[in-house]
DNA sequence: ACCATTTACATCGCACGCGATTGAATCGCG
DNA sequence: CGCGATTCAATCGCGTGCGATGTAAATGGT
């Protein structure tokens, strides 16, 4: 075998970066249908399971920075969806909530996760699977990250 | 059943998303040593597999906008490790090109999948598996998606 | 009570990533 | 041959995404 050269499509990573970017641009008609970007949509998402919560839980469950969720955090405000305020009990924490137009958001978002689903192509159960293994991934590289 | 309100973790799509950091958080101080951001270690990996692309060749590869690549391959060509050319043949075309030193760097980078192949925690087999399924699934969105 | 340390969020700079648009070169059809 | 349509890369605006840094609030050991 005359030394294989390899490919971006040979490197897991390429595979997850870009089927990434395929979800976002299958996403992005059906966000702008409701005014939301994707990440923004994650956050609606973590906040209509669980209202009230501090920029860092937010960041916890989403992975992501207090400087990337800051500013996006404030479109969202400025969209009417959320509201952010200093929580009394400790000043350093910004408690983030839903509006009611943000809670209300909830049901024009609803048909969303299975118009995706039916365009991956894969059974309920395949696509659990696949998600199982790429939510283990994730912990084990996060895990050898630090 | 009550009412199951999904959390980000049960989305395919977040899965990927939040595993495409990690990834990207692993590599990151591997790829400073050598200089390079993620997004330049793909287009890197692209030629070294094949020189002498074309902008839209290598967006093909790479699922990326020339919007995207303009500017990420102008700031290669700044460190030196490529050059873009306008295709004589055809004038719209802009041919990108290793260097010596771009060229070179291959041997630097050549034991980097295999320190995140161990981080994932995987077997080979299991990576391939695993990393075929994801192909395809970007395949079927990517149909899907226009 | 004091002050160093830690925590939580915000700010800044830089690098993607893409849609929309532009401009130049090429193609294709009559 | 002529000229509108198409192709290819570049540019612009906007929204992430993060490391480094800043700042204010809370904590903890003495």
């Amino acid at each position: 075998m005359p030394h294989a050269v390899p490919e971006p499509d040979d490197f897991i990573c390429f595979a997850i970066y870009s089927a990434g970017h395929a979800f976002n641009r299958l996403y992005k008609p059906l966000l702008e249908s409701i005014g939301l970007t994707y990440p923004q949509y994650l956050v609606m998402i973590a906040l209509w399971a669980r209202n009230d919560q501090t920029v860092g839980d937010l960041g916890e469950t989403l992975l992501l920075e207090s400087s990337t969720l800051t500013p996006l955090l404030k479109r969202l405000e400025k969209s009417g969806l959320l509201s952010r305020s200093r929580d009394p009990e400790d000043e350093r924490q910004v408690r983030v909530r839903l509006t009611r137009k943000g809670a209300g958001m909830r049901t024009k978002a609803r048909d969303f996760p299975s118009c995706v689903k039916a365009a991956t192509g894969f059974s309920n159960e395949a696509l659990r699977r696949l998600r199982n293994d790429i939510l283990s991934m994730r912990s084990a590289v996060l895990q050898a990250a630090d």
